[in-house]
DNA sequence: AGCAGACCGGAACGATCCGTTCCAGTGGTA
DNA sequence: TACCACTGGAACGGATCGTTCCGGTCTGCT
């Protein structure tokens, strides 16, 4: 039987619709304010905080399957990218559905809250090669500025997820806004960009436990 | 206590000082992070918790005091930048030294934690005055894209604002980086950036004391 | 039908945190 | 010397929140 299968009937059912609808909700709780308590997650699952519980030992562990879900999408979409074959359409496509998915918020606001496991190292480090490698292949359309480095993108993106008014979608519409004109400079040939770029690594703070 | 500087008078010149020293440390914590207990705020001005209370009734006053200030630079810096005569690098002048000054992160990211005044009310009204009319002088221009609006500064300055890393100074140096891209796509002849506009007001949720 | 147990909601508990108050000490001032 | 404005920091009380626990419900098997 599968784990994800909510057509089942009954307890078995309910249980398996709880475990999608929890996720949901954590999700949703903790983009908004990712230090939320426990029971605002359960209230907007509509289920009570023993759900919680039986299915993850504590809040770290709930935070850090999130968070993980959201570096999973970010690589699924990279991957997605690679496909596409013109280099430019790729990285900007890239973007755009990265900051529709919201995952950046998902993975770096959350940063900080839990203790990362070595497989998220993993995965991180696999999600900046792929970063690196749309970088590259945008680089060779010439249609990416010179002095751009992939390290920008994890910032462009931080400055997307920055933009956030009440209504959800509302506020997606104007991160693709800001997005545009992320772009748009990426794109031009203007005078090079002020101080150095970016170094690897140069953000990771963040991920030390607090 | 404090005493190695003899050039002030004593306790009179230890009184003024700590006034300084207090603000400082209240501005620099804050901004690190809004929800920062007050005993931080003495321990990094190096005085001790009354020190504060004497000046200041509540943590909500000290924060309203130090977000107000904030929103005075914003004036000041608009005010200056009405003085100089090329309307674009009026206003390319003035992000810059906002974001320079951190003034952003002082006025939005502290919103919401205690109920405004009256009086910042009427300077918020007016400063959105100054930046719109920075706005149209820079459309006079011609060097602004047409469908830039007013509403776009503070969404911009809000980008900035995001990038933040362990060091002030790196901070400062990659804010300058990413507002130069933003410029840059401000200045762009590029197709129309999507979706309605920011609306005056848009971003006023987070005013609302939570 | 009957029962065992998987699963649920939510109250209760205990730890932690933090704003504010309070008091004793210190040193300039008269 | 005596006074007192000002200070540092301990102590208090309230709020918050992660976690545990228990009584109830309903399913699926016997």
């Amino acid at each position: 039987m599968r784990e994800t299968d909510t057509a089942l009937p009954g307890r078995r059912g309910q249980a398996a619709r709880n475990n999608l609808v929890i996720l949901d909700a954590a999700r949703h709780v903790f983009l908004g304010d990712p230090k939320a308590p426990i029971s605002q997650v359960a209230e907007r699952a509509g289920v009570g905080i023993s759900a919680l519980y039986r299915r993850y030992p504590s809040k770290e562990a709930l935070l850090c399957k999130i968070c993980h879900d959201g570096l999973l999408m970010y690589i699924g979409e990279a991957e997605v990218a690679a496909e596409e074959p013109d280099g430019w359409s790729a990285l900007t496509g890239f973007l755009a559905r990265v900051v529709e998915l919201d995952v950046h918020s998902l993975t770096v606001h959350l940063a900080g809250t839990f203790t990362p496991t070595p497989e998220m190292g993993r995965d991180a480090r696999r999600a900046g090669e792929l970063t690196k490698h749309l970088v590259e292949r945008a680089h060779e359309t010439g249609r990416l500025r010179a002095d751009a480095v992939a390290e920008d993108i994890g910032m462009i993106l931080e400055c997307c997820a920055a933009i956030r008014v009440d209504d959800p979608d509302r506020t997606s519409e104007l991160r693709h806004r800001y997005l545009a004109l992320l772009i748009e400079g990426l794109s031009a040939k203007g005078p090079d960009l002020p101080g150095p770029p970016p170094r690897p690594g140069e953000m990771n703070g963040r991920w030390r436990p607090s």
